[in-house]
DNA sequence: CCCTAAACGAGACGGTACGTCCGGTCTTAAT
DNA sequence: ATTAAGACCGGACGTACCGTCTCGTTTAGGG
């Protein structure tokens, strides 16, 4: 994903698709699955960019690459409202499990995750990324709550705990996939717990 | 750490001393909280050894952190027999969560996971760590089932996922604390399922 | 010799600074009689540069060494003039020797030399200076000639191989010294060749 | 050459098969004109030795390199007696030209004199090697001294080393080759000057 | 005749240097 | 003032070699 086109400086204001095409080519990297070096320079060569101008919009590279993949989160896993919470449930964590089983996306959680650990901003990302994640799901299992459909003492953090808990921990280890069938099971499980 | 010691020579067989003091070394700065460097050159320097030592019997960085937390593993996990599922699954967990909220323990699981998304090596001896982790928990469960405690249908592996992922996931994204009252409530959830 | 004052950057340019900071440091260290390593990573540590920034514009430590060499050579021989070859051929060798004699000359030429066997670039860069200096005496000798003073078949090169020969031979084997009597009995003996 | 027959102990006793083997394999390493390394590790392997079997007969691997450079010295280089200084003259420098100018030579000279240049026992050895060579041709223009073809006060060492010099110089700077019309040329002034 | 001491092949070891890679900072010249 | 370019410092990486050390084996020669 090199800049072909000629992109024209903007003089004195910040250059808005300078940073696109920094975020994009970020995108890009971190989805390859072969083993092409997601560096500063690399990202800086392929988006046609100064290093300097990363590092004036980005305190770190975590920072860059958790922005990237922030931009490209929740675009495949829309908020289903079946009317049940079991449906949505299923839904929600089918669609995710589809998402977060192809190997782009695996590719780029595993790395930006890695990253997390070790660079305190692009931590500090990953955090707002996951409570952004978090907050979808607890929504979705708020909703059927107010529909009367949990047992009154039901941990819904918990629950959401364990959806991402089984789908980072699959990722991160590869021990086994994402599979569709897990997604139901999983959904079916976690509807049990919610309801008591 | 560093070897105060004379470390004789053994020939031409491995030195096992020198062996263990490489993995003492990397499980000590593996555990610290402080931005110290987790580095071959240091790992080297403070066990007194010579870094073509350590290349000669371990691949990568990665293999030789992941062999020297998983020399640790378990030590503080005893796998209980109380007669039931949930106490057992409760007091596992407990253990679990109390070893897993360890600041030593996170910031060696935090660094070495990430390791093991960079190296092929450490990926490896990752997956072999966590399927025996996995194995212990999935006996705790079959035992259970044995005993006649759980559903006809219900999925062992699933469950240990959920369990796992929720350690992970929190260890990783460190937006929860791994609480002993998680513990308690992650297990009575777990049980429940289980029995179906 | 360490780099005591901040030195600036110069942007997308060569720091000049710099390259004379590895130069500087480099005679330093060629010219040690004690037995410092002349290594990169003393010469860019006392340099106060980054191993980098030495194998961006050198290819090896031998090159730099060399264009170390390079750079101070002919300072302390000045071509004379005294308008008649004897005269001439003595004060320069004269003054070669004596140059050549100094333990800080003889380590440098000494580590240079060898370092010229084992490593293609420092040789290459060798064989310039060592073809600079013969153009410098040859140049000397062709004054001569012209002047008259040699016989027609005199071979100006083998003369000029002599008496750098005699110099590198006792540098290197270091079994006799360079003496400013041989000096004289050498140009003595060379103009008599000259002559024919 | 590497060792193919079964090599006996010789219980207490020093190995003399076991020494000429690393000899041989050495002087065969140091003619290689292509990269082969010349280490310790390739000599031992190469001649089937262990690394302790060199270091309990020598001192440093310059040592040994040394040695098996001298036991081949003068193999292809007799002293003429033709009756007159030029025609011996003449004849030896052709022969050690040739040899000299040999790509075995040449690779072992080069190779040779440069660890004399950093280690102490080589640069003992080679000032013997030196030594030993330079005995050889003082011989000869003594022989000529006492049959009255010198001049009173020539002085036979530095004619030695101008001999000796050219053919160093040449084969450590590769300015030159080592010809046969220049041994002739080389004879001829030495010999000049030593008529006075 | 056995038993011990030395030499041997093998190769692990501590240490030092190499040359490469990358993160984050800095400056220039162009826009 | 912002940008593309890219040099710079620092520091970790993994490799190569030196010379030392220990093991287990083999043989010579003294008791």
């Amino acid at each position: 994903m090199t800049a072909e086109t000629r992109r024209p400086h903007t003089g004195r204001r910040r250059n808005e698709a300078a940073r696109q095409a920094i975020l994009d080519v970020a995108v890009d990297l971190l989805g390859r699955t072969d083993d092409t070096p997601v560096t500063i320079d690399t990202i800086a060569a392929a988006a046609g960019v100064g290093k300097q101008t990363i590092y004036r919009w980005w305190p770190s590279k975590g920072a860059v690459l958790l922005e990237a993949l922030a931009g490209r989160a929740g675009v495949d896993v829309p908020v289903p409202d079946t009317g049940t919470l079991e449906d949505d449930l299923e839904a929600f964590l089918r669609a995710t499990f589809l998402a977060g089983g192809h190997p782009r996306t695996v590719s780029a959680l595993r790395y930006t995750m890695a990253e997390a650990q070790r660079d305190p901003h692009a931590r500090e990302h990953m955090r707002e990324f996951i409570a952004g994640r978090r907050r979808v799901l607890r929504g979705l299992l708020e909703r059927a709550r107010d529909r009367g459909e949990t047992a009154a003492g039901a941990d819904l953090d918990l629950i959401v705990d364990q959806a991402y808990g089984v789908l980072w921990y699959r990722i991160l280890t590869g021990h086994a996939d994402l599979s569709e069938a897990d997604a139901v099971a999983l959904a079916g499980a976690l509807a049990g717990q919610a309801r008591g």
